[in-house]
DNA sequence: GTTCTTTATTCCTCTATAGGACTAGAGGAT
DNA sequence: ATCCTCTAGTCCTATAGAGGAATAAAGAAC
């Protein structure tokens, strides 16, 4: 317990929690990189004192949130979030022959410009710093699926602000952290469904306000700061979500 | 371990799995009722042979699988599921002044029919067999928010054929249980999107071909059994869901 | 009658220890 | 070269036991 306990957490609290705490900090912090291993189980409990079985109970919390992984005869390792097929989360998007396809991404204009006062709130910013903003058409075999609107902080993300449009790739978080060292861990999003506007409609290749299922996305650092904002459009005739719920 | 533990469970599965299977199959067997107490950890551990950190080991994975509910200084017992606010999982139902309302359910119309094939084969049952079919409005401050449509197997919900209308009440899950010992464990639902049709769009107030969200349920039985299949149409204006994602 | 104390029961936290299972890599046998 | 064996490192399973914390109910004190 100890010494590298005290750091920060309410001593009240069970010695897992404190230790859970304290590993969270380390990952958030990025005393520990994305993707890489932390020290054993065993080096843990003999540096903070704990036995090996709080330890083990302390990683178990941020496994279970999500933060670390773990694996038999290898180590535990700090979790990369995947959103590769986060496209496929809500929509159907099968070719003809029930294939999966593999999602292409186009960027279809890019500006920079004052952050809307709304998206500043959300990503924590002053109303009115400068934003980058992508347009976006996610396609699946050469059909428009989605259209997204995304804003960034212009400062952080400056790069993407030079690089051709045509090396931005099909995945964005990849780029994110191959040109700015942005590493997603998280994000929350919100469905809501509207009607497609004459722009929107024309670019999803679906009749004017005809109905479309919204996503707001806010994605969320290590450090637990949001980093991106993007909304997406889809037809909402390919929209399908299923839960189990208790 | 010994006697008790050898009665489905692979020998060659870690003793606190096989230990979860047999009180899953105690739970769902009925052999204890759901809200009840179980034996407490210690007698547990001294029945099955096994160590009290095992013990608990086996409790906690049902427990993360809902199955089970702990309270320190009072027991653990078999969890009763609590559909009550599902409503509002999807749907911003609050009146003009932003506080939420207690939903209403009244039944529109009720007939015994032979099951839709489609419904059948969700619940199990042959194709043909007799069902009971509710059609049911919720409101929510007098205003109509969904439109339901209840598929029962006739013979298990028998009393609720006979059953006056007036006295179905808000919730049915409970008047399952009241009426027809069926007591609902968990259910899936999908969630697509679709436009009003004309006796639709008449019973929720809404335009006909206005965009509504439908949500497809399967409820099921601590058997493990479907047990009710039900769809809703909600107006898709009234329709936020927010997720976590990582 | 109300409030406080005590006690029993139950789950929770933590320690300590032993052996098993899985992975990766080094080194030897064929 | 390929396959096998061995070893070290790591997480996994299981045991035993001590004391803490929360609950509920019985009994004592006022």
């Amino acid at each position: 317990m100890h010494a590298s306990l005290s750091v920060a957490s309410d001593p009240r609290l069970p010695i897992y929690r404190q230790l859970s705490d304290l590993l969270r900090s380390r990952i958030e912090q990025g005393h520990w990189a994305p993707g890489s291993r932390i020290p054993p189980e065993s080096e843990l409990a003999e540096q903070t004192g704990a036995a090996l079985g709080t330890v083990r109970r302390a990683i178990e919390v941020l496994v279970d949130d999500g933060l670390l992984t773990r694996q038999q005869g290898r180590g535990t390792f700090v979790r990369k979030a995947d959103f590769s097929n986060s496209l496929f989360r809500f929509f159907r998007m099968t070719g003809e022959d029930g294939a999966l396809l593999m999602p292409q991404g186009r960027i279809l204009a890019r500006r920079l410009a004052p952050l809307p006062a709304a998206v500043a709130e959300r990503l924590s910013l002053r109303p009115g710093a400068e934003g980058l903003c992508l347009d976006r058409l996610r396609l699946v075999g050469d059909k428009p699926a989605l259209l997204e609107c995304i804003w960034l902080e212009a400062g952080r993300f400056a790069a993407l602000a030079e690089l051709p449009l045509e090396d931005f790739g099909d995945l964005l978080y990849p780029l994110y952290e191959r040109a700015c060292g942005a590493v997603v861990a998280r994000a929350t999003e919100l469905l809501t469904v509207g009607s497609a506007g004459a722009v929107t409609a024309e670019r999803l290749g679906i009749a004017p306000g005809a109905a479309v299922v919204v996503v707001d996305r806010l994605a969320y650092g290590y450090d637990g700061r949001p980093m991106e904002w993007r909304r997406s459009w889809g037809a909402a005739d390919k929209f399908a979500y299923s839960i189990e719920i208790r």
